[in-house]
DNA sequence: AAGGTGGATGTCGCTTTGTGACATGACCGT
DNA sequence: ACGGTCATGTCACAAAGCGACATCCACCTT
């Protein structure tokens, strides 16, 4: 079936993990994600439904490939931080903002409107969101920062990224991620300010 | 809605919706989400699966039944009073707290132990969560809050409230659920200020 | 060079979720 | 008594998700 031979080398074609989601994108984002059956992405991809679900939790997870490396990137930023914990989260998110997102609006705004037309999608997105939030509690954390203060400044961090992301996203924008998050992080300074 | 009739006898035993709930509770704590299906909650309730599809949109739903009332109260809070935006939501969630939540730990230990054994259910409460802020950043909005400061409170109110929910429920815990949210929400003030 | 090993893939069959279409049986107003 | 309505039950079905087993072929061992 699938065995190619490039020479005699591969007997499947390489990266079927990438094709599953390459092909999962293209039909969520044809058809949307409910019209769209495990077994279309499997065949679009030229393979088995049965293959999907080795290398995918679920549907959905199909939609969020790449989204371990934003951990990676956020605890490792962390970690080598020295600011206050606020801060540090702050400066982290902008990173990310930079190194993996700056110059990518268009194709994060086709994954956005994807995930905004499916509650299931965006249930998945949420539960993401918090993950990276507990990676980044548990990296202020290891430099000594107190459990609840963790977790406030990681939450809080995340809810600054959320709020930028979104502005970002929206359409007629011009402003950049990374000065949307200093913005909004300024805005929250003001908000919880007596 | 449940037809008994007063004087005569009633067709169907009153509440499906509520003795659904209730068994799916049970189940749920019995045997665990994923080991409990559908037809199981409906056959202890005395009822079919497709009754149960009609009163919940799925299976996790049955579990967070009473999270209307939770908006209803917050927005209710959220209108009646004059603080500023942050002290405003803080306040509000400190209603919730008292009006639905003290004096049953124990029955929300319960569920919460259910939720936390399944991701599936993670997922729907976090939904629920952050439908909860939204509705709280439109009645700050409705005030005349600002966009963003409107969002940023409602979503800084809501991670107290998590915070001091989770230190709640947590074992050996004394402190009342309203307390620990005024500590929490002074916590968060304490690290967003420089 | 023959043969074995192993990891990735395909095939089969099953349970469960969730839904549409239709049937049933009591209540209600007329 | 009649027809309508509303909650429920029955039947059928697509799709999700998973366990068990078969298959294929690069690579390794001898």
């Amino acid at each position: 079936m699938t065995s190619d031979t490039i020479g005699g080398m591969a007997r499947w074609q390489p990266d079927a993990r990438g094709r599953l989601a390459a092909a999962a994108l293209e039909l969520f984002a044809e058809r949307g994600f409910d019209q769209t059956t495990v077994t279309d992405i499997a065949a679009r991809a030229g393979l088995d439904k049965r293959t999907f679900y080795r290398l995918f939790g679920d549907k959905r997870e199909a939609l969020f490939s790449g989204s371990d490396q934003l951990e990676t990137i956020l605890v490792k930023a962390i970690a080598e931080a020295g600011a206050a914990p606020f801060d540090t989260v702050v400066a982290a998110y902008r990173r990310v903002a930079e190194e993996v997102f700056a110059g990518r609006l268009d194709s994060v705004r086709v994954r956005q409107t994807i995930i905004e037309s499916s509650p299931e999608l965006q249930e998945r997105e949420l539960r993401k969101t918090v993950s990276l939030a507990a990676a980044v509690a548990a990296a202020l954390r290891a430099k000594g920062v107190g459990e609840t203060a963790a977790t406030l400044a990681a939450e809080s961090g995340s809810t600054v990224f959320r709020v930028a992301f979104a502005q970002w996203v929206a359409p007629g924008n011009e402003t950049s991620l990374a000065d949307l998050i200093a913005e909004a992080a300024a805005e929250l300074r003001a908000v919880t300010s007596p």
